[in-house]
DNA sequence: CTGAAAGCGCTTACAG
DNA sequence: CTGAAAGCGCTTACAG
């Protein structure tokens, strides 16, 4: 391997002055640079980040711990903030915890083992009661689709105003008997609960009537489970007339168990999502979805962790991503 | 920062024992290790991974480049993969080509640069004659729906057999004019010239004529594409009961376009797709595919690699993975 | 079973 | 404009 004192010993000077030249700091003369770079080429030499990184104490590089890649809002998420973290220098691992709590505590121990600067975390296991365990000497953002009032800045989505709009537009198109499909409840921050009451609110304020019935909770998100859910709910004579996905890929299975049972979208019931995944608009019926502004999210968590990288100490800040209604096919008035 | 030295001093033993301790070396005795373990525990120390890569000249990170992980195919990749490196403890940068060759090219240069033990290059935009840059002396291994006969390790896509088999499907199914809908196919090696060649190949072995206005040919590989093309065609009066699209991605925009122009699908037209994503099987009318066994890629892909890296040099090995059929409801007979 | 010393390849004050 | 020297934090032969 040729290190940077073979280049010096080749170019007849220090290995200082080629750490200059590479570094393209001043103070080198024109042609004492042109003769190091000239030998740098004929002895096609690399610099070892490795070595730079432990002398420096930087690595230019920060995790991103997401639930799962494959799943597109995530997906489409991780390309974001890649593309984000180049505008940065920044090289971006991917880790996944599969919606575990405790892979996201491990991301979060770990990251300071492994070689990143900043951790991008991806919440959705870790809840309020885990705040203490968010006091890491470490800069971490965390992206949530749940709330943190804790030490560390937090990129949040719109997710009660999100819903409440999704809702009202359901109302809006006529719809009065709406059913909730999404996960369990049972966490005060989970993105279920906080989407839940952004539906609520929304009933609330049109003087409709909260019909527990008509909340489905399902054990996995996945579409699967979603249209198994709306199967049986159908099946048990359950009637409505809208249907509020607490995602798009919920929706997905949604939209497929109402189309199995001969229910059509948008007449007889409408359907709306959340997210606005790519496919959604491609879907038949195209998925009316709430878009949550990705880039604007992605941008703001790395510009928020390059900012503690470089020493940045203020208050934690938490942003609340805007979002727009996209109305579509399936929640059509015809 | 505490290092080692603070624990050896706090410990009363020397750096060296403390690595031993860190990296469960024998002949430690068991007292000496239970005080260091103690001490490291007090002082809340953590090893610094880029002083161990630098000595170790090992990262325990590979690169993964992909045209883009927002793409549903190359999300679901991207997860299999992660998954699989750390089956091998190995962390996974990804970095975004966008589908241009000069990137791919980039990222295979730099790769070496940054921190990586090895490399895995899904190219989409090197071709055969890019051979002679692929001589790298750095674990590479290239996840090609490309064809390389070049000096890498090669894991590849069935796209001939593939896209036969799914041509073959629609015969079968009763189709006799099908539309092939892809990518430009002016290189020898790029996925849609293999994969038309597959559905050529079906057609004549059916005795079916290749009518050449039955290939639709996209600049963009994406939906918006795909739907303006399909539009366009049957506006121009082509007739048509079957329709192969390159990746269940173009699909997307082939399904939705039948839609708007009121072709019923798998009625009037049948269409099967390739690659078998995940919302695939939940699209209505569910959509035909061939599944390319993403798992025994990813597989086959971190196993290749991690022999190089450890030292492997044997000839160059070229994969290619098995697929199945997998029959839906876009390509149905009722 | 444990230690002293050298060194991985780079960069950074400090000099001149 | 350039250099000699120290050091980032760890691990690895070499000794004993």
């Amino acid at each position: 391997m040729v290190t940077i004192r073979d280049i010096a010993k080749a170019a007849g000077v220090s290995p200082m002055t080629v750490s200059n030249v590479l570094n393209s700091r001043p103070h080198v003369k024109d042609s004492t640079r042109a003769r190091v770079l000239q030998t740098i080429d004929d002895l096609d030499y690399r610099v070892n980040i490795a070595a730079r990184n432990l002398r420096r104490g930087k690595t230019h590089t920060i995790g991103l711990a997401v639930p799962e890649v494959d799943r597109p809002y995530f997906g489409e998420l991780g390309a974001a903030i890649i593309e984000n973290g180049r505008r940065h220098d920044l090289n971006v691992v991917i880790e996944q915890t599969e919606r575990s709590r405790e892979n996201e505590l491990t991301a979060l121990a770990l990251s300071r083992l492994r070689m990143y600067d900043g951790l991008i975390l991806g919440a959705v296991g870790l809840g309020e009661s885990d705040v203490e365990l968010l006091r890491v000497d470490f800069p971490v953002v965390i992206l949530g689709e749940r709330i943190f009032s804790g030490p560390l800045d937090h990129v949040a989505m719109p997710n009660d105003d999100g819903a409440y709009a999704a809702v009202q537009h359901l109302i809006e198109r006529g719809c009065t008997r709406i059913v909730a499909v999404h996960g369990s409840l049972s966490h005060d921050t989970d993105v279920s609960t906080l989407r839940h009451a952004g539906y609520r609110r929304a009933l609330a304020e049109a003087g409709i009537e909260d019909d527990p019935r008509l909340t489905l909770t399902l054990d996995v998100f996945s579409p699967e489970a979603a249209s198994a859910a709306v199967h049986q709910a159908v099946d048990a004579g359950l009637s409505f007339d809208g249907v509020f996905c607490v995602t798009d890929y919920v929706a997905l299975g949604v939209m497929r168990a109402l189309a199995d049972l001969g229910i059509a979208v948008p007449d007889d019931v409408k359907v709306i999502g959340f997210d606005d995944v790519e496919s959604s608009r491609f879907l038949t019926p195209s998925l009316s979805s709430v878009n949550p502004s990705k880039d604007l999210i992605a941008a703001k968590a790395v510009d928020l962790l390059v900012d503690r990288i470089n020493g940045g100490s203020g208050e934690a800040v938490e942003f609340v991503s805007p979002f727009t209604l996209v109305a579509r096919e399936s929640t059509a008035v015809r």
